[in-house]
DNA sequence: ACTGTCGTGTCCGAAAACCGCCAGTGAGCG
DNA sequence: CGCTCACTGGCGGTTTTCGGACACGACAGT
């Protein structure tokens, strides 16, 4: 029995759902059905109960549009997957605001080079967006590549980030 | 982390792994390695600790061979599969001693006549040996079928409670 | 009698499909 | 000649799919 709140954010509504003070699951949607899917089948809840706020996640991504760009960085995650991607989401978190990776430097910075093609799909399969920010990655060209919740959120996120640095 | 201790049976030694006072697995021999991998991957404890007596574990099995043959029947037992072999197992334990079954019989109490060479399986990959008595389970035509812990035991085990009914 | 075939649930290994990419080509254009 | 642009093949990790293997037994065909 997971919990779910949806906030009002400048690129619009955002939905957390948590389980023990960890994220499952984030996006820019108040859809569920869009949510939940992302969750690793072994540890998707069952049922899901809405709440007010879910404390401090949520004081995280106010903070966040308030401009404290690290805010996110620090609530705890709880996503599954294989080796690659989990230890590829751990060093996401760790990519600073302001400074975005292309994908072969993500790869490189998550120790295999030649996996850009894996380093994408880490960022594609990444379900706490905004939390581990796989808006922070782009094509080597410069062009943005893809993002689940639009482009044009993934762009608005990198203009904040770029400004404030 | 969890404990084990060996003791000596009629039948030969007999070791037990336990956690939290449920059986995780059980079988006649000392060797550690023979007993682990059976149990489900995802409950398999990374340590072990050995340890002088289980409690009321190692009591029923010392009560079986003393002629409580009932007594492994109500120590609580852990083991991991699917849905059919988690109720054939639960069936398996009601099976009373002195009266064995066929495998086609225990198919057909385990819910699923057409499942007999399923239900062979439910065996066969029963982790927790004497607590779950699988011994009990013979063919059609009389012989005893397989035994991972050697066809002697078993027979050893079904002469004993034919013996005492 | 003896031999083959199928049914059933679960696990395991191998193989294939999937991708939020990228570097290397060759054609088209000024 | 220099540039862009569309196309192609190759890259690696994960998930999905598929085919076989089993502690057997009933049945049909030799």
């Amino acid at each position: 029995m997971a919990d779910y709140t949806t906030l009002t954010t400048p690129d619009g509504p955002f939905t957390v759902i948590a389980l023990d003070g960890a994220v499952l699951a984030s996006g820019w949607t108040a859809d569920l059905d869009e949510l939940l899917p992302q969750v690793h089948a072994s540890i998707r809840p069952a049922e899901l109960h809405q709440v007010k706020t879910l404390g401090t996640l949520t004081e995280a991504v106010t903070a966040y549009y308030d401009g404290e760009l690290t805010a996110p960085m620090s609530v705890p995650v709880h996503q599954k997957s294989g080796p690659f991607r989990e230890h590829a989401w751990d060093v996401l978190r760790e990519v600073a605001a302001g400074s975005p990776l292309t994908y072969a430097g993500y790869a490189l910075a998550a120790g295999n080079p030649k996996a850009v093609r894996a380093a994408a799909s880490a960022c594609a399969f990444n379900a706490a967006a905004l939390f581990v920010p796989c808006h922070r990655i782009v094509r080597t060209d410069g062009s943005l590549g893809g993002f689940r919740w639009g482009l044009p959120v993934k762009e608005s996120l990198l203009a904040r980030e770029a400004a404030a640095s």
